[in-house]
DNA sequence: CTAACTGCAAAGCGTTTGCGATGAG
DNA sequence: CTCATCGCAAACGCTTTGCAGTTAG
């Protein structure tokens, strides 16, 4: 229901910057407007494909990176050699990963972004961006 | 100076786990060793080649990567895609990169390493690792 | 119409690996 | 001696790119 919104919105700043709205960039868009996870090129690519099947990865990896140079998505890695994308969202937020099963975990801290400021600030530096992933295992005692 | 007390630690920790300690093996010690900065396996075989040109580097592939399992060196990655290593000393730290020169600070905060065991726990999980990286332009003020 | 975009296949880059030769224990 | 390790070069996985054909504006 969300996601129609979210797509007009992907396609008007696509627009806005006087890109060409391709029929590959539409579905592109769409996939990542859509997903609720951290999917890696491979898997857009499959999400497209389902969508249009003549599309070619070369054209989602040059997408996503245009995406990504416009700031409409996020690109992340977390560990495994294979960059991951999100669509950028309003909320600043980091992730924690789930060691054993993978899954990623959004969180948001004022405090730790703070902390963060403080610490750059301190050794005489302005942040401008950082990189933050918790790894975690579920808690036992969480299941009682 | 302090090169040699570390360097026979690390052949030390070597043959307590009952590897083979090959000329090449300490050469890649010895490097790692002394290397004040976070090289990449390409900035490793170059000192290494410095001391015995006949190292390939897949051995120092090989070797980063078993010295790594052992837990005599981490890995990094600061976003350029490639694996940057330094020798694992007794005092955690998290580094800061200077986004104009790429160059590494390392820091330390207490505070910061408690307030992502508490995110974690009120995610449900106990941390068992975390990556992070702050990414700072050098402030002007501090020029004055 | 034409500059920008696409699909394809080849290349790039950091990293790993199969193999026969070498060397540490 | 014997098995782990080595050097070499080929292969790997993810990503980028040159080129000729296609398409949005």
């Amino acid at each position: 229901m969300e996601e129609n919104i979210r797509d007009s919105v992907i396609e008007k700043m696509c627009e806005d910057k006087g890109l060409k709205m391709t029929e590959q960039r539409r579905i592109v868009a769409r996939v990542l407007s859509s997903a609720e996870d951290h999917p890696d090129v491979e898997e857009v690519y499959k999400r497209c494909s389902e969508i249009d099947e003549r599309i070619s990865i070369a054209t989602v990896y040059r997408t996503v990176k245009l995406f990504e140079a416009e700031g409409l998505v996020h690109k992340h890695d977390f560990g495994d050699s294979k960059a991951r994308y999100e669509i950028s969202s309003s909320c600043h937020h980091d992730h924690l990963i789930d060691v054993n099963t993978g899954e990623v975990i959004e969180f948001n801290n004022e405090t730790l972004e703070e902390l963060q400021k403080v610490i750059a600030d301190s050794l005489g530096y302005e942040l401008v961006g950082h990189r933050m992933e918790l790894y975690g295992v579920l808690k036992e005692t969480k299941k009682k």
